[in-house]
DNA sequence: CAGTGGTCTAGACCACTGA
DNA sequence: CAGTGGTCTAGACCACTGA
């Protein structure tokens, strides 16, 4: 069977599920305005005898537009259109690694240093330790194509990651060593534009007052601060880009 | 009843329901290390027992977890724990005016113009027009507290929003009133670090080479595109935030 | 083949809202 | 009170995978 075949086959029987027929068609009203924010959608039993199917399935339609941020419920009133006013997608923050592979090409890593440090001040309550605390501090750049595309200046908790001064971070990124060792369940995460300091300038070879895109990150488990970094990213080379569809 | 009576109730009331307690138990093993990533899980009927309840009840809280990423579900093989890799989280660009007043501050915007032009060749297939044909187009700079935060520069395809021009904008943000003309159902965005362009960098009050963080917007409707804004911000004075936690 | 997930049904009890 | 959504059950048929 040809491979289009196959796929419209895949397709039309996920979309002749009679969740999916619900769901597709509240949301086809949605998007062309049939009903506008605030508007009563019809209720469970509604679609249950226009579609002839049981509640169970209109349930699951109602659950996943709701997930999706499409509708709102509210027990004993009924399902409203959501206001679609706050646009959110979804931010992938990936390894950069994967990244620059799954554009075809070459990443490599240069390690300025990965030494073991006292904690200042400043730094301790965001890693949850106290001041003068052993600290694991890297310095890494990492190139595409042989061009200085992120800086990385990290530090992380050494009861997470005991190991992390072994690891050769030519062959593994820090981001990929530490979701193997700690599962990432919590993330925050400022994104702006700024100046590289005179030292990432100089290993990234631009400019002082290039714009730079500057992504810090703090990472949590079970409110075990595990790792800090400040990623910072030449203005010209990098962007963030995503979509919103729902 | 005391309030904090009444969210504990509501709260236990939640974490009570069957179909709670299985993904909560699942999720404990996940972000616990029980089960590492490309682990096999426990297979539904192994649920079913365990937790003495239906199979739609243990359905559910897989189907969620698995539209949250943290499990692969595949017919025929089982369930298995995902990689957290791909840390997504939930950005949100939100409406300008709402964002400044929720953080109890004041907004108000200056209209440069707002005008009709003819379409660029440049312009024209990201608006799915001609060359030549009109278009609308608007340069408003917003304020916070009498700070310029964002210079808004958007085109707007007349046939999406025909009234456009006679809007006070003083008023309404372009965001608030185009999401009530189309309602917004797709968007692409870029968001980068760079420059203002001259006339960018006189209307923030910023110097030529201060860094901006800048978001470029296309919206789309049904294949449709409604309009595509330019939103420079002054580095120092701006950053996106966001957090990630499954 | 046995085991897995994908989906559905027809019924049930409940909490909640507003009249 | 009638109507709404929140949740559950016990069963069913199916497609898929690997032995």
């Amino acid at each position: 069977m040809p491979p289009s075949a196959a796929a419209s086959d895949a397709e039309s029987r996920a979309t002749r599920a009679p969740y999916a027929r619900v769901k597709a068609f509240l949301k086809q009203g949605l998007s062309s305005g049939r009903w506008p924010p605030d508007a009563l959608m019809p209720s469970e039993s509604e679609l249950v005898s226009q579609f002839g199917v049981s509640r169970m399935t209109v349930t699951r339609a109602l659950r996943e537009l709701q997930s999706e941020g499409l509708v709102t419920r509210v027990q004993g009133l009924g399902t409203y259109a959501a206001h679609l006013a706050p646009v959110s997608s979804t931010l992938t923050i990936r390894d950069l690694h994967d990244e620059i592979a799954a554009r075809g090409h070459r990443h490599h890593a240069v390690v300025h240093f990965a030494r073991e440090e006292p904690c200042t001040a400043m730094l301790a309550p965001r890693l949850g330790l106290t001041t003068g605390d052993p600290v694991f501090h890297s310095l890494i750049v990492h190139y595409e194509n042989d061009i200085a595309l992120q800086c990385e200046d990290r530090y992380v908790n050494p009861a997470c990651a005991p190991d992390y001064l072994t690891v050769d971070f030519t062959q593994t990124t820090p981001t990929h060593y530490l979701l193997e060792v700690a599962p990432l369940w919590e993330a925050q995460y400022a994104i702006e534009s700024g100046n590289a300091t005179a030292q990432e300038a100089r290993l990234l070879g631009i400019g002082a007052r290039d714009p730079c895109l500057i992504i810090v990150r703090r990472t949590v488990n079970h409110n075990v601060p595990i790792t800090l970094a400040r990623l910072v990213h030449p203005g010209a080379r990098y962007r963030l880009e995503g979509q919103f569809s729902p």
